[in-house]
This record gives structure tokens, C-alpha cells and sequence, in this order.
DNA sequence: CGGCATCCTAAAAGATACTG
DNA sequence: CAGTATCTTTTAGGATGCCG
């Protein structure tokens, strides 16, 4: 089978398609966090969509999901070594925002004034 | 202001959220493209689509719009300063998406089994 | 606690046709 | 050639409620 990928940046865009992935990847590149966990420090997700592109990383390798068959239920997750790999290529890119985030933010409100 | 970000991660994708921007910035830095060679590099992306991120990019510092003025029409997309170094940023990630190309295309053929 | 099912809205993307 | 205008479709995301 032929790439269906253009270039490498639309392959890395089809596994973080989706507002959150990136953060999800971001925060658990930091350790292991609970389901419960990672909502709170992911910021304003809903369950669903939580739990929707969680099983999407999962499907694709990214992270790792851990049931300790508990009652009450307690889940962890992780990044795999594949996803590890991913967070390190994101790195830069995370420091590329955070050293432009002046400007970046000059932006978002220029956006919120014309819209 | 205190940063509307929660990482340096959101800050990018709020400028790179649009499904063809990474790839029109991927293009231009290898350098300028016209209107057309723009459309036809990309893909599959209609002028309404096109168009439309091209004045989001511009006005977001990234692409420089060339108007040389004549007739017919020849407008030539760069980037900026800005718009290299986001480009820069890029590069990790796009040769991580490379390196992982056989993983990656695997996971598209198994989304698109289980749709 | 850690989800999934349902319903709903808004935004993004695409097709098509047309214009300076 | 380089777009714009208009319309339709698709899809992502969110709210809410239920269940093991």
C-alpha cells in the first residue's frame, strides 16, 4: 500500500486530530494519571469527548490504559514508548508556543474582535 | 494579560487548527508558491477552503500575500519570519510522522475497517 | 469511579457557480 | 488567474442522564 500521507505532517495530524489530544499527550507525558485526573488538568472536556479520543489513542498505540478492576473502578493511563516518542517530537513545537505566546496571544484577541 | 493557554501546545494549534494549514506552511517553506501551484501542492482543497486559511494564516502573521498587480492576476504566498520559525518547529514533528509512517498507515487502515 | 448512550448545536469543510 | 458567494454536508464537540 501506497503513503495516504502527503508528508509526514498530516500522518502525525491524523493521530492529534481532535481538540484534545494533544493536551491528553502533553499532561501524561508528565506520569500516569487517573481518569478523574486527567479531566480536571486537561481543562473543560466533557466525558465523552474524553473518553472518545482517549480510546482513539488507545486504538493507535498512543497511550496505554490500565484497569485495576477495583471496586470502586480505578483506571490509570499512560503513554506507551510509541506515544513517549510522540511527546518528545511535540516538545518543540510546545516551546515554539510557549516563547511566541505574546504574539499568539495578541492574535486570539485580534480574532475575538473581528469575529 | 495572563496567557489564554494552557501550554505552549494549545497556543499552536490555535493557529495551526484548520485541517490544510500544517501542510500549506509545510509548502511554503520550501519556498514561494502562487495562488494555483499553492492549491494544486496541497491536495484535494477546494478555493473556498483554501482561500479562506490563506487570510487566517496572513492575518495571523504566518503567510505573506504578494500582490504583483498585473493582468492576469499572479499572487505569490510566502512566509514570514514568524511563519519560518513556527516552520521550524514543525520539522520534529513532520520527521516523526515520516519515521512512523508504516505505524501510522496501518492505524488508518484499521480506523477505516472499524467505521 | 469510570465510563457509555442519546440528543443536540456549532463550526468546519466541500461543491458549485460566478466575477474582476 | 485568483479569488468570492452561496448552499449543503459532515463532523467535532458538548450537555445530560444512566449504569456497573
Amino acid at each position: 500500500m501506497t503513503s495516504p500521507f502527503t508528508c509526514g505532517l498530516d500522518a502525525v495530524l491524523f493521530v492529534m486530530g481532535g481538540k484534545w489530544k494533544p493536551l491528553i499527550v502533553y499532561h501524561l507525558a508528565r506520569g500516569t494519571l487517573r481518569y478523574a485526573e486527567l479531566r480536571r488538568t486537561v481543562g473543560r472536556v466533557s466525558d465523552k469527548v474524553l473518553a472518545q479520543q482517549l480510546k482513539e489513542l488507545i486504538a493507535d498505540g498512543i497511550v496505554a490504559r490500565r484497569d485495576l478492576g477495583e471496586i470502586p473502578p480505578r483506571v490509570e493511563y499512560s503513554l506507551t514508548p510509541f506515544g513517549q516518542s510522540l511527546a518528545q517530537a511535540l516538545v518543540q513545537l510546545c516551546e515554539w508556543g510557549s516563547h511566541h505566546a505574546d504574539e499568539l496571544a495578541e492574535i486570539v484577541g485580534q480574532r475575538a474582535r473581528t469575529k
